[in-house]
DNA sequence: AAGTATTGTCATCTAGCTGTAACAAACTTC
DNA sequence: GAAGTTTGTTACAGCTAGATGACAATACTT
């Protein structure tokens, strides 16, 4: 089983390290390895890891100070992070949540637990739809339940002019660029032609059909826009 | 008699929990134990209790700071806490209940007692679908005695599809990837392919036959869904 | 203990999505 | 209005994700 999730480990002892990877294994993640901050923070920028666990003690740089760091780079600021700590005062963890960590464990812990509350970060902080439905004039994407709607009528649609839609939805009434749409909606590392947002700017007009296609509008020598005004 | 409900009971002193144990079982309740935060949190992703009874007073994590986790994660906010306090300050039952517990016992008690406000707690909590019947488009799910009806006839359904289904039909209109299902149906800390997921829907279908195959749709990308409106 | 039902996994098949190219149409500019 | 851009539209080949059937291992019955 594979879960397609990077978890970056952090922490000095190999040993742990190692433990913590196997465990995690396991249970269908995909782990990266560092043992100082320095080779950590390279590291994240170079795989972009879903999650980070991260030892409290570290020589150098403390965890508390690197994780304050990584929550204040826009870059790095949505990757959970969860601490582990081998002290049990109250004060740190209370100084670990202020810093910005999502949770933290207590050593020694257990495999098991290790997985489940991580898998619970990860739901919380990677929600399948985030917020509720958006309206724009009888038509209604609901994130909860992945579907859009013209009318009260099921709109069938794929899932990339689910996504651009989407997209155009929580940005209204502003023109973007074929290249700022591919960046937005198929994702920043990837290689496509520009010219493949037209076909599926066509593809999704197509899907909203002739009650809502207006929506998407041309803007000539730029890109598109999603508007409730008419072009 | 059973009720086949399971209670976890977190408190360190073992004498107290074989106390209670022995009370909910003569009620006809399952129970599970832990003596500490970490243990119970793994033993919730597993075993998934019908309700806990939280000791306040436990060492490394409070019982107040557990149960504010518990209430933030989806997959366990919905199970109903008790919590079991030997201070009688008004301070901590406000604490207790903002936390989010749904009601506090102190000690000293009766085991009538608590299995009444159990039983209370309980009843109040479990109107989900748990006791009584669900019907969609005349399939009928009877939890109470664990059987599926299509327009009256039975459809015979192995325990596996039994627990999918329900699920889906108290969690109606809402898309779910194949590790939320994993994680809901099959419980936490089960390494099972995700592609399983994909038979046991496909079982599932072929139990409910043509007339209702169609409330599980698949949502391409992403999991799958029980909803009533056609795809 | 044999027989039956259930469950997880795999290999294969299929349908549907995606990206690209190629051509048509619309618009600009001179 | 002709040449040059930019966008619309369609077709299609490759690919991916889901559906399906078979099978071995396990759990349950009788």
């Amino acid at each position: 089983m594979s879960t397609g999730k990077t978890i970056l480990i952090v922490d000095d002892e190999s040993a742990i390290r190692q433990m913590i990877a196997v465990a995690l294994e396991m249970a269908g993640y995909h782990c990266v390895e560092a043992s100082n901050c320095q080779s950590a923070h390279a590291t994240i920028i170079d795989t972009k890891p879903d999650m980070i666990l991260l030892d409290w003690m570290l020589p150098g740089t403390s965890g508390l100070e690197f994780t304050r760091r990584l929550k204040r780079d826009d870059l790095t600021k949505e990757i959970p992070i969860i601490l582990l700590t081998a002290k049990v005062e109250e004060d740190n963890k209370i100084q670990g949540l202020d810093s910005g960590a999502d949770d933290y464990i207590t050593k020694p812990f257990s495999p098991r637990e290790l997985v489940s509350r991580l898998k619970a970060v990860l739901r919380r902080t990677t929600p399948l739809g985030i917020e509720g439905k958006i309206e724009v004039e009888g038509l209604v994407l609901d994130p909860v339940c992945y579907r859009v709607t013209a009318h009260e009528v099921p709109v069938d649609i794929a899932p990339t002019e689910y996504r651009l839609l989407q997209f155009f939805m929580t940005h209204q009434e502003r023109a973007y660029s074929r290249a700022q749409l591919l960046d937005q909606v198929w994702g920043g590392n990837v290689y496509v032609e520009e010219r493949t947002v037209d076909v599926h700017i066509r593809r999704l007009r197509k899907a909203l059909g002739s009650s809502h296609e207006h929506l998407i509008q041309t803007v000539r020598g730029t890109g598109y826009r999603f508007s409730t005004k008419k072009a």
